[in-house]
DNA sequence: ATTCCTTTGAAGAGC
DNA sequence: GCTCTTCAAAGGAAT
């Protein structure tokens, strides 16, 4: 699905940025209103029931048809199973032993839990995105926006931690924020300047983590709106994230390394800027806290996957907000960060995907075979 | 301590 | 241009 729009790409044409998404959503009509009918006929109400009994087939076929890993996808005998779900069987069978379908029992247990809560998101807020000027693109400086939450601050388990530019248009009564917010965080704000700083997420705790003294601190691009030409903007982006996600803080013997040694370790060192968040994740940030709270589930798989459907079963409308917050959320990262590639974060994470793609498609290959 | 799981979408690589 | 892969968030579970 991706694939359909990643020509036109949003990189494509400035503003043409994410256009293709919108678009992508009403390319994929047919199927997709397929998708819809079914969900939005029989309501939302059917999404758990659907992802229940998918799941327990799932758990049965791990169980029953053990050597036959497609038989649970073929029990359900869903559309959406198809090709997708045949790559999933696999791991499914892995988080979804005997003990997961008890836990997601537990969330449908909670009929609320199926309901249309997502009907009351508080897209209205969306509207003053709309209006949010461009960052810098243009020249302009964006509005001076509230203060943002310290979300280093907040407990892990407080409100959902929404990437900033979305939580903040999302609250019918954005609370600004104390203002010695900056002070408590130990960085200077310059007052007037846009707090671009907090239209990425934050990895929890980051903000805490990060350096004070960094390269981006002073990167042209990161003057934005400042207004004080050799006044950094001297917070971090929240989109930064120092290597391994946590903060160096023993400072080496210099000394003893060598100038080939401490030119790798700066690299090393180089904080990690992350992706910016597309619509999907946008729309998870906001939507989990309200499954975990309604249907009692923790597992972030099986929230994920509830998500999944009812993001499906959303209108048009409604997930064009997102796409149009995801396609503000990477003109800014464009901005911000000019010369990052998502590339840059290739093999920073640790992954055996290939490995399980592998064994999926040997699976796949043996089942179709 | 690290990786996996699970979701969708964006973007890069390779053919 | 198409397909495949990786990463983005999240947090419990598994290793």
């Amino acid at each position: 699905m991706p694939q359909l729009d990643s020509g036109g790409g949003g990189a494509g044409g400035g503003d043409d940025l994410g256009a293709p998404d919108e678009l992508l959503a009403f390319q994929d009509e047919g199927e997709e209103q397929d998708d819809k009918s079914r969900d939005s006929a029989a309501g939302p109400e059917r999404d758990l029931a659907e992802l229940k009994s998918s799941l327990v087939n799932e758990s049965e076929g791990a169980a029953g048809g053990a050597g036959v890993p497609g038989a649970g996808a073929g029990a359900r005998g869903e559309a959406e199973v198809g090709a997708e779900a045949l790559g999933r069987e696999h791991a499914s069978q892995r988080l979804f032993p005997d003990k997961l379908p008890e836990s997601l029992e537990d969330g449908l247990k909670a009929p609320e839990c199926a309901s249309g809560m997502y009907k009351d998101t508080v897209y209205s807020a969306f509207n003053l995105l709309m209006h949010y000027p461009p960052p810098s693109g243009a020249g302009q400086h964006p509005q001076p926006q509230p203060p943002l939450h310290n979300k280093a601050s907040q407990p892990a388990h407080s409100v959902p931690q929404l990437s900033p530019l979305y939580e903040h248009f999302s609250s019918p009564h954005p609370t600004p924020a104390p203002a010695d917010i900056s002070q408590k965080q130990g960085v200077h704000r310059p007052l007037q300047t846009p707090d671009l700083s907090g239209f990425y997420s934050l990895t929890s705790g980051s903000m805490g983590q990060l350096p004070h003294t960094v390269s981006w601190f002073t990167h042209p691009s990161l003057m934005l709106g400042s207004g004080v030409p050799g006044h950094p903007a001297a917070i971090p982006h929240p989109a930064i994230v120092p290597p391994s996600g946590k903060q160096e803080l023993q400072p080496y013997d210099r000394s003893l390394k060598t100038q080939a040694e401490s030119k790798a370790e700066k690299e090393a060192k180089k904080p990690t800027i992350k992706k910016p968040l597309n619509a999907f994740m946008l729309y998870m940030k906001e939507m989990r806290a309200k499954v975990i709270a309604e249907c009692t589930l923790k597992e972030s798989a099986a929230i994920n996957q509830i998500l999944g459907r009812r993001w499906h079963a959303l209108s048009r409308e409604e997930q064009a907000k997102y796409y149009e917050l995801a396609r503000k959320e990477r003109q800014l990262h464009m901005q911000l960060y000019p010369g990052w590639s998502a590339r840059d974060n290739y093999g920073k994470k640790k992954r055996r995907s290939r490995e399980k793609h592998q064994e999926s498609n040997t699976d796949n290959s043996l089942h179709y075979s």
